[in-house]
DNA sequence: GACATATAGTTAGTTATGCAACTAATATAA
DNA sequence: TTATATTAGTTGCATAACTAACTATATGTC
């Protein structure tokens, strides 16, 4: 059916941008607006050190779906702000693992509260089927592109 | 129900990356590969220029969601590979009407056979139903953080 | 043990993003 | 008609993205 695959193609140029860049940017106003100094970017990297403090910069990188040139500015910008340092592994000094400071400990609770205030605004009048669609949707279109990995 | 607001919280930092950043990883491949030297970025602003030629710069940002500085520098990389050139309005001096070169006219055929393509490998065993339904979503997101415009 | 290969992270170079401050042109108001 | 405000676009500054080439440490093989 080419008319589908017109509809397909043309979807991508429709949704890319539009949701997740309006919840990016509405996100990083509201942090701006709470006077806190982060990006959104960072947050992302220290949403999953609260989860598991002390991954290493490869392992971030694989949660946050980034390469390890962008984990190492990300980590380098962070250190900066004293919110998180480096430590050499013991087993293996190829390996730095990172942990949060004093300083990033307490920003958990607030930012928690700004992630959950800012997608209950955006996904207000959206039903949890429809959310759960949109979850399961996204999980499979990262799987379709990263299973087979072309280089 | 703070256990409903706590999961959507979760949500943002979950997809925020994932499925968007992964089709437009395998579409910028897929444009190397063909050995199109063009960005998708850049490739967003062509896409509208072929649906309608002649746009401003403020009417391509709001077609492709960025500000006005971000379209400049787009529009100054597509204007040095001879992609398109800005004209200045006859009625209104301070508009920059934005058209498409004899260069890039050609590229449309390829470029949306590509993004078809690439877009059928991120959807497939995807339905129709399920696509219907994320497009919406980010429809209704999308509006939901741009109607009521906090500054 | 020595040499080749693989892995973790860094750096250089280019593009893109957003905000804020700016210029130039147009519209509004006195 | 002059002064003020608005609008379209540009520029400076900072962060972030990806690729490719690099360094340093570890591993595997002979």
């Amino acid at each position: 059916m080419s008319n589908n695959q017109f509809k397909r193609g043309e979807l991508y140029s429709v949704i890319n941008g539009m949701a997740t860049t309006a919840v990016a940017r509405r996100l990083q106003k509201n942090f701006r607006n709470a006077g806190l100094d982060i990006t959104i970017e960072q947050w992302s990297v220290l949403y999953h050190l609260w989860k598991e403090d002390g991954l290493s910069q490869l392992e971030l990188g694989n949660r946050t779906f980034r390469d390890k040139a962008s984990t190492t500015r990300l980590i380098d910008n962070l250190e900066k702000q004293e919110l998180v340092v480096r430590v050499a592994s013991k087993d293996d000094r190829r390996i730095n693992l990172v942990y949060l400071t004093d300083i990033a400990k307490p920003l958990q609770q607030i930012t928690y509260e700004l992630a959950n205030q800012t997608m209950n605004e955006a996904l207000s009048n959206i039903s949890k089927e429809e959310i759960e669609i949109v979850k399961n949707v996204f999980q499979r279109v990262y799987d379709n592109l990263t299973s087979k990995d072309l280089s």
